[in-house]
DNA sequence: AGAGACAACTGGTCCTACCAGTTTTTAAAT
DNA sequence: ATTTAAAAACTGGTAGGACCAGTTGTCTCT
């Protein structure tokens, strides 16, 4: 194995075990070079390994310092490789969301045909806790409402592909509800909306159910895309750690 | 910013933008540092940082590769019980397809819009290939000209359920492809249906070639689900299907 | 005391040379 | 001509020097 890759696991090691605090500083590459006796390449590309595991972060001409997050729960590492590769790209966002407005469409117009008197009596429980409930605190309902006309669907597959997509949403940002609906005009086109899709499929009108479902999501995507674009910063959570963000610390 | 730190993120973006297979090759360092124009060291150390988050591997005296635990693997495998519960029934294998038809048929409209001129020439590629191939053994060509399609369509999330969904037919059933093709007469359309949707998307027809998409998962699925129905049970391969799984180079 | 130049840190980039695995090509031996 | 072994042409890994670019403290000059 590669000397590099020895030295960023002793690092490693001695971060967590040794109980290093967060913004303690390691030595300088030079020191470090010169006390393992390695050239000081491969001690920058030890370190280049850390900062990419988010263990260590680097700042230029002050030097690398111990990240604020860690101990023992790998945590991020427990997700899956794929959420960190997404994460910090803003752009997949849409990616998901674009996706997810042909599935949200097919599983409406299915619900539309296959619900039974028993979807339809859930789909219109969870359609009244969507309107009863106060709108600041409706992203449960909200979720619910949704989860039950996929479920009416009757296709396991739709409904776990779904379910892992809105996870997705859910670890990139806090998503949809709790942006858009601060916004009083929005909400009350949102709640046409949903008011729309449950007749729909309450009625059975398939491909008319998928056309208003297409469009929700749709206008979703398009406000949060609005929002962003003037400024209004989506509240993006950090998945657990803001150690990356490199700004937060700035001058000491 | 560091320019390696910008470096590895324009890599990481065009992993996902490609869809890039696992084991799927990196160009060498000195390639990389020669058309980026940067030195070999920064190279070097964006390729670490890369290798700290999982994305890439690198083994001495060949190359760096993507990491096969990225793209391929998804979220929706892992769930191991949950395979187990829709292994053996056959209806699974319809909802799946049920969903595909959705999906490759937004992935055949968003390739008919944005595909590249590098793209075109990719999916223009693996066509021939389609019609070149002996019928008998055309799954990999097959799978091949869809999967350009898909990557086409420059959007990760679905480059990647498209790709899990794939995986999950190969483990309930060995497919279309293998069992259609005997068929004289269904072979014709299918070559029809692709010959149309290569032109579709081709000279960028986004909702024809979303169609023709649509309507081919569909005719597939009609025709195993024609002849099921007539007796002749479809081949059920379990699992060990190192076949298909696009690319699996052992290491020699 | 305050201002500013300077020196001594820090990491960031570039370069060249060379070592060490791997693959391909070449050339010799059969 | 085929087989086989050496050699060349790749690949990544390590070394170390030179220099650029931020940061910080020091020391002089006013």
């Amino acid at each position: 194995m590669a000397i590099s890759q020895e030295i960023s696991y002793r690092l490693e090691r001695l971060i967590l075990d040794g109980g290093l605090a967060p913004e303690h500083k390691i030595p300088s590459e030079r020191q470090l070079a010169a006390s393992l006796r390695v050239s000081r390449s491969v001690i920058r590309e030890a370190l280049h390994e850390l900062q990419g595991r988010g263990v260590i972060e680097t700042r230029h001409g002050k030097g690398s310092f111990v990240s604020t997050m860690v101990p023992g729960s790998g945590d991020l590492r427990e997700q899956g490789p794929l959420m960190r590769l997404f994460e910090g790209h803003p752009r997949t966002l849409y990616d998901l969301l674009e996706v997810r407005e042909q599935l949200e469409g097919q599983a409406a117009c299915l619900a539309a045909q296959r619900a039974t008197s028993q979807d339809r009596h859930r789909i219109t429980k969870a359609f009244r806790d969507l309107e009863d409930t106060d709108p600041l605190s409706n992203a449960r309902p909200d979720h619910g409402f949704h989860q039950a006309i996929v479920e009416a669907s009757h296709n396991p597959i739709l409904v776990h592909v779904l379910n892992s997509l809105k996870n997705m949403m859910l670890m990139t940002v806090q998503a949809s509800v709790a942006n858009l609906n601060p916004r009083a005009e929005m909400r009350k086109k949102i709640v046409l909306q949903h008011r729309q899709l449950y007749e729909a499929i309450i009625s059975g009108r398939p491909t008319s159910a998928q056309k208003i479902a297409m469009a929700h999501v749709r206008f979703v995507s398009k406000s949060m895309r609005d929002m962003e674009q003037e400024g209004s910063t989506l509240i993006r959570i950090p998945v657990e750690h803001e150690a990356l963000s490199s700004h937060h610390h700035a001058n000491r």
